[in-house]
DNA sequence: TATGAATGAGGGTTCATTCAT
DNA sequence: CATGAATGAACCCTCATTCAT
């Protein structure tokens, strides 16, 4: 019985509409700025509505950080099996899967904001060791593994390697994401500039 | 207040006591999180007084941003010259000034969020456009634009160069800061392997 | 609930649910503690459930009343009747009444705090005039005029007698309940020592 | 310049307002059903003007405790030593303070209820083992021992009998408190009754 | 029968801010 | 110059309860 219930609720279109409310007034105006009330107002629902479907304001928060880590690890797995498949070589398919971390993180920024900006202890706990927002970075690695194997990059500690290419995709994304720059043809050359300089940096 | 000079406010100790207990709560504990009564319990003053100093909660705020936009460039320029004196090549100069960017950013953590998380209007305004958060992107262009005459590194726009560097410096800082990577010294390894990385990616 | 008759809705399996997951939900936290919600929780069924039953809260607290009153009432009966099938003399007989009066309230703490506890307008209109608190202290009246016909207490009012009685036992129950005593050992002796000591007091 | 100000604010008029108006409050409805917005309409200022005087609801019950449990052991303590100025004797000293106890109780209902109903963890606590409420206690004790000295009363175990005077006490009051008992005559009646005879039962 | 949906009222508390002194 | 007094608005959240199904 419990389970129907559940999923039931899980299901709901008032709690999807929770959700959406949510993801949008946390982008535009951050975590703390975002109030029950504020939600409810936008779904026109009272703000004890919300709690039929949500235990708590951070509940929220950590279902869009839960539905956005997956979606962003998705995309990465997807993006890098489709290049695998089109037998790119290793050092390509990492570029590949940079590009796909940008372009996801600037595409969703609503997600990548809660993703890296989430301080609520339990969602960072959670996400950071649990959730998988390591798992995004296992994918760095082993592709960084397979690209020093085969040749393409410099030997080296993957662990350092991912790290490193993880702060520059981090920042790509987060400068794009915070500030205006000109066109978006020139967010395209810059992405993919930086990406090949920095691979450019640790290739044979 | 209506006789008193204007100076002579801005130099007052208790202002200095305001921005500094604001710098390090900012800090410790996120705008949102700091309120007025928080800062005045810091200082032992009362509420009410801080309002003699600024106009508002925002006005703190606004000046720890111009006050650390000001420490933040001259750390930068006085490296660069620093470095020039010493005899190094463009390049090395502007490796300089890259790990001083990260080191000052990671050292005052209070002033590099501020600078960059800044969700406040009339602030990230201000900052972007007015008060020069750009004259330190200006210092890199010349940078860079010094290492391409002198062929140490590759011709190309130095504008997009320079965003791309910038990009990757913003991404180690934040990093550093947001996520509590094993060891200090890993930390060093992590930045300079990340410049060197870079930088050899626009090398000759 | 039109064509269902009274007895079936009174000896539904649910409703007993419901009043058992009350009478423990206000012994450990109080009246005003507990919820519907919580109640609807602990036997996992939806609060609106519960208003099938009982016409509000208010309804379960006066139920648990009527039932530990009886419950009460029933145990001193019975010691009693014990008691003078073995031959206890009245005295004795008292005796073993104010003991069962201190172990009963000890040993259903939910049930005595209830009874005593009640600020619930109502319920304690009702329960103090309607629902037979008095009748222990009928009980306690007549044992005191068998007592005193039989010459082994002083003559007296039995009223104020059987109510000062009755202050001592509440308050060595009501103690017992709040504060933590060392032993249970201690606890026998001051229960048998106070009713004793009482007792002597009115003996000849 | 804290001490000023901490002392004005405790000699404040609406400090003294906001106890009072508790006092009545708890005392009528119990800790639970008084809300700060109730205590707020009572003094007709803004519940966040309580909040000036007092750091949380807890605070305002600690205070109401705190100043209770004093007058209580006051008063205790002035009538043993007018009871011993008068020249009585050690069990006649006992029964005038036992009968101030009950005196204090019914008459200052708000004091006895919050002192011994007071469910808070921390308040219960502090009072229990702290602010003495056991120095009523003690007081108790010595005239025990004095009275087993003159031989007023038998030997015996002064903690325990000290416990069991207590409970009759604290039943007495409490009946008294919660039961409408028809005159103020036999209310007097069935204390001192209540009292003689359990000093009767310990008596030579 | 039992429930999911929904809510208005109210809970304690914190906030930035104003104003008279 | 500094403050004590005061507040309205908002915060998250829980409550008992109703109603249609």
């Amino acid at each position: 019985m419990k389970h129907i219930k559940r999923r039931e609720r899980e299901s709901s279109e008032i709690r999807r509409k929770i959700i959406e409310a949510a993801r949008s007034l946390f982008l535009n105006q951050g975590y703390a700025e975002v109030s029950m009330r504020k939600i409810a107002d936008q779904i026109e629902y009272s703000p004890t509505t919300i709690y039929h479907y949500f235990a708590n304001k951070e509940a929220i928060v950590r279902e869009l950080l839960i539905e956005g880590n997956s979606m962003f690890l998705q995309t990465l797995q997807q993006r890098a099996e489709e290049a695998q498949a089109a037998g790119l070589n290793a050092l390509d398919v990492l570029k590949t899967v940079s590009d796909a971390y940008v372009r996801f993180g600037t595409a969703n920024p609503e997600y990548y904001n809660i993703l890296f900006i989430s301080n609520l202890e339990s969602v960072s706990l959670i996400s950071l060791i649990d959730s998988g927002r390591f798992k995004g970075f296992e994918l760095l690695e082993s592709g960084l593994k397979a690209a020093m194997n085969d040749g393409s990059i410099t030997q080296g500690d993957e662990r350092l390697i991912a790290t490193s290419v993880w702060s520059m995709l981090h920042g790509l994304t987060s400068l794009l994401l915070n500030f205006d720059f000109p066109t978006a043809k020139s967010n395209d050359e810059l992405i993919s500039f930086t990406i090949d300089t920095f691979f450019r940096g640790v290739s044979r």
